[in-house]
DNA sequence: GTTATGTTTGACATCATGTCAGATTTAACC
DNA sequence: GGTTAAATCTGACATGATGTCAAACATAAC
């Protein structure tokens, strides 16, 4: 039988009062839920159609496995674009972006986040379409990051106060989502749609023309 | 039997040489395929993932009359959404995209589009999600508008040159289709959200800052 | 080594898409 | 108005995917 698995709530530090102390959670399971989560990224990332059996054939496990470790399959794709958000916010991490003008942080961040983003190409295909909320909750983290440098650059006068900052963060984002589409459509070469994109985030930000022509002006270093 | 229903392709004016001269395609048929173009436009934009027996109920048809006229359920999206995109172009022609200042004129362009979304606002939730492709030539005719609108507003000085006009396109469409998400999400207000676009819109287009404040300053009039 | 935990196998229910064929209705044509 | 082809309806069927359940089996924890 599986019906024992914990992998939907931790509960491991619980401390119950009428549980007979049960036994700990077995290796095997983390590793099987690792590996499915792990084919999932793969297989879907290839056919956001791939079916649940695909997956479990990829994982080199049973079906059933897969949902003995996540209800749905909704709820692996969630789980799977948790992943792909967690590997995003740590490229995020690592670009520093409380340091130097706002505006170069800015063109950091994008350089982050479009490497996430032509790592997992169909990733905006596999967008559930079901719950528009869950959608919206699992970006926060990356959205969190955008906001807060956001505000540094309003607040420093860079970026421009005209419009909200929430609507500035999305904008942000839309446009970097459009440019990976144009990129992997074959609509734009990857260098194009890079100075394209950094050069209309740049406006939308409000980002003096001057300085943006200065940033932007093929490879420089973005210090 | 409904074999011989000629919805996919029309072949009314052809004279073919060994046809024993066929007889006339029926009216209802066509009264069929609308009702069901219409029910589908409807189900659609209430729930994304209603299925074509949904479809055909509401049409007041069988779900197997919905097969005779559009192969596949796709095939059926792919028609709804040539409809909409029909809808949307002739808002546009009815703004005059060719008259008066081209920022003004993108201003109109961007209300038109607008009404359009709002109309049917799990729009982009309907995607087909299938083939890119396709799904990019259906927007075509919206494209060219805003292309041509884009190239003349280039010309005059009005717009930035320092990015393909194809990316200024695909950047003021996802900026649109971003600002209608945040308003059915109830993200922003929609008197908000306009304001927000239209500053957006045109500051990637490179318009001039002074030009923009003059042109969004409340509910002014977009002549 | 015992035992709970996890996996597997196989079966089953459900639902949606798509297809086929026969019976029936309806519009076109004379 | 009657004939006839076109269109629809009914009912059935195949397929494939999602979930669920239960018993047999394997394995890691104790």
């Amino acid at each position: 039988m599986m019906s024992n698995i914990t992998t939907f709530v931790n509960l491991d530090n619980v401390s119950e009062i009428a549980t007979p102390r049960r036994r700990r959670r077995r290796s095997d399971a983390d590793r099987s839920a690792g590996a499915i989560l792990l084919a999932a990224k793969e297989i879907l990332a290839a056919q956001p159609h791939g079916s649940v059996e695909d997956i479990a054939a990829a994982a080199g496990v049973s079906r059933q496995t897969v949902y003995a470790h996540f209800k749905t399959r909704e709820a692996l794709i969630g789980a799977v674009i948790d992943v792909i958000t967690g590997e995003a916010v740590a490229e995020m991490d690592a670009a520093r972006l409380d340091e130097g003008p706002a505006a170069n942080a800015l063109l950091r961040l994008l350089d982050a986040s479009w490497r996430t983003l032509q790592r997992y190409p169909l990733l905006l295909s596999i967008a559930t379409t079901a719950d528009v909320e869950a959608d919206h909750a699992r970006h926060q983290p990356v959205v969190d990051h955008l906001d807060r440098l956001l505000t540094r650059g309003r607040r420093s006068g860079e970026f421009t106060t005209d419009v909200p900052a929430p609507w500035l963060a999305t904008a942000v984002v839309t446009l970097g989502h459009a440019a990976g589409d144009a990129v992997n459509a074959g609509r734009m070469t990857l260098p194009d749609a890079t100075e394209a994109l950094a050069r209309s985030v740049l406006r939308v930000c409000g980002v003096n023309p001057a300085t943006i022509t200065d940033l932007v002006s093929g490879s420089e270093p973005r210090t």
